[in-house]
DNA sequence: TCTGGGGTCCTAGGACCC
DNA sequence: TCTGGGGTCCTAGGACCC
């Protein structure tokens, strides 16, 4: 068996740990820039209110409803979910942690009575952390994302479920709608509805040479995972990330190169700080600027930079510099950039890097200090503490005007209690 | 006026090899 | 009219996830 344990409504549930007065007033949480609502809490999702709707288009029935409103924060987001994962590994021996507020827990061998243990996870990482989770456990991780999704829509299962049963699985995916099953997204879903198809369970009755042919090794392994025969691993251990990508929208657009160059300097920065993190190096980046896309009328452009490190690097100023380098070559004048970034495509192990013969090590061994040092530094006084001059200030420009305290994570931030 | 960010896997087709 | 057979590697684009 399987359990996924997920977070409802992760970010607004977040908000609401230090603001309890919000409970049962509804609550969003805004993407970069408030942009787009990317959490809702249920009262909100009665309102009608969609994932990825732009707030602008929202906010006659924010005012009229009087929905508390956030942008992201993401360092209160991250604690948080540290906290939830760290009660799941209390409870299994393997943990999963499939996103910031999803884990699949290994519960093979474990013999235990499986609906009594979905609840009580529910009701401890409530207890402990104030966050609401859903705990579904079922024979596939498939069935067990379903499982979870029936918490959210039956209180009385106190926040968890176990389903098992053929004939329970059975009566469950009987009125399932097969674009809500994992694995199954937009287009498929509309290619089956178009055929006649759905729900699961009508999915699960096709015959597995039209799944095979229409939907692909992906579609056949949902397809198995429905009937009940596990196809998806179950993958407790980190693995490095094959690219890594900061990227921004600005609040507003940016027609100059100096400026340009300035907020791609720190998207490169906080980039090679995630690849040092994860001990790679990068032979291969890319350094991106583009127009509105969503300005019909403005003369748009896409402007796109390749920069190799053949013998792999991650250093600094070597990165740093050349993406500034980067967008000097992209940059054209008489655009609005409106959104920007680095994306590091080829990595490598650092323990794999054979380096070059003709390299000189004692320099090397220099930039791999000064590296070391910057991210020392700034981790213990903040990001941004030390910058190289192209990063200006070090602030991204971005709008975020409802930004809630870093109640866990800034000693200034912490929330103060009056005996 | 205002429209997010960061990933993975799979497949088809081209280029190339003997 | 007829036009081999078998293989690898790489890339772009599609589909999916949260």
């Amino acid at each position: 068996m399987f359990a996924l344990a997920d977070c409802n409504n992760f970010f607004a549930s977040c908000e609401r740990v230090f603001r309890p007065e919000l409970n049962g007033r509804p609550v969003i949480v805004l993407s970069n820039n408030d942009g787009c609502a990317v959490a809702r809490s249920n009262e909100a999702k009665a309102l009608g209110i969609k994932m990825g709707d732009p707030y602008f288009k929202i906010r006659n029935i924010v005012e009229k409803n009087n929905v508390a409103v956030f942008s992201s924060n993401f360092a209160l987001y991250g604690d948080m979910s540290r906290r939830v994962q760290a009660v799941l590994r209390e409870a299994a021996p393997s943990v999963e942690v499939y996103s910031i507020d999803e884990a699949f827990l290994d519960l093979r061998g474990m013999d235990v009575d499986f609906d009594r243990f979905a609840k009580d996870l529910s009701a401890r990482c409530r207890k402990l952390t104030a966050i609401p989770v859903s705990v579904g456990i079922a024979p596939t991780k498939t069935l067990a994302k379903i499982a979870s999704k029936l918490c959210k829509q039956y209180p009385k299962l106190q926040g968890g479920c176990y389903m098992h049963r053929q004939e329970d699985v059975e009566k469950v995916l009987r009125t399932f709608p097969v674009g809500d099953v994992w694995g199954i997204g937009r287009r498929s879903a509309k290619k089956l509805t178009d055929s006649g198809i759905r729900t699961a369970w009508e999915y699960t009755q096709l015959p597995e040479i039209a799944v095979r042919k229409q939907f692909a090794l992906p579609g056949l392994r949902t397809w198995q995972e429905l009937r009940g025969i596990p196809c998806i691993e179950f993958e407790d251990i980190v693995e490095a990330k094959q690219s890594i990508c900061v990227s921004r929208s600005f609040a507003s657009e940016i027609t100059e190169l100096a400026p340009l160059s300035e907020q791609i300097a720190n998207f490169a920065a906080s980039a090679a700080v995630k690849l040092r993190h994860q001990k790679s190096l990068c032979l291969e980046m890319a350094v991106f600027a583009v127009t509105n896309r969503f300005k019909e009328n403005a003369p748009q452009t896409h402007g796109n930079s390749l920069v190799t490190f053949p013998d792999g690097t991650s250093d600094h100023r070597a990165i740093v510099s050349a993406a500034v380098g980067a967008t000097r070559e992209l940059y054209r004048n008489g655009f609005g950039y409106k959104k920007a970034g680095v994306v590091f495509l080829k990595l490598m192990a650092e323990r794999d890097s054979v380096g070059s013969i003709f390299a000189d090590e004692a320099a090397l061994e220099k930039e791999r200090r000064l590296s070391s040092t910057l991210d020392t530094l700034n981790a213990t006084f903040g990001q941004g503490a030390v910058l190289f001059g192209v990063q200006g200030d070090g602030h991204v420009q971005s709008a975020r005007e409802h930004q809630s305290p870093h109640y866990t994570t800034l000693w200034e931030d912490i929330p103060k209690v009056k005996v």
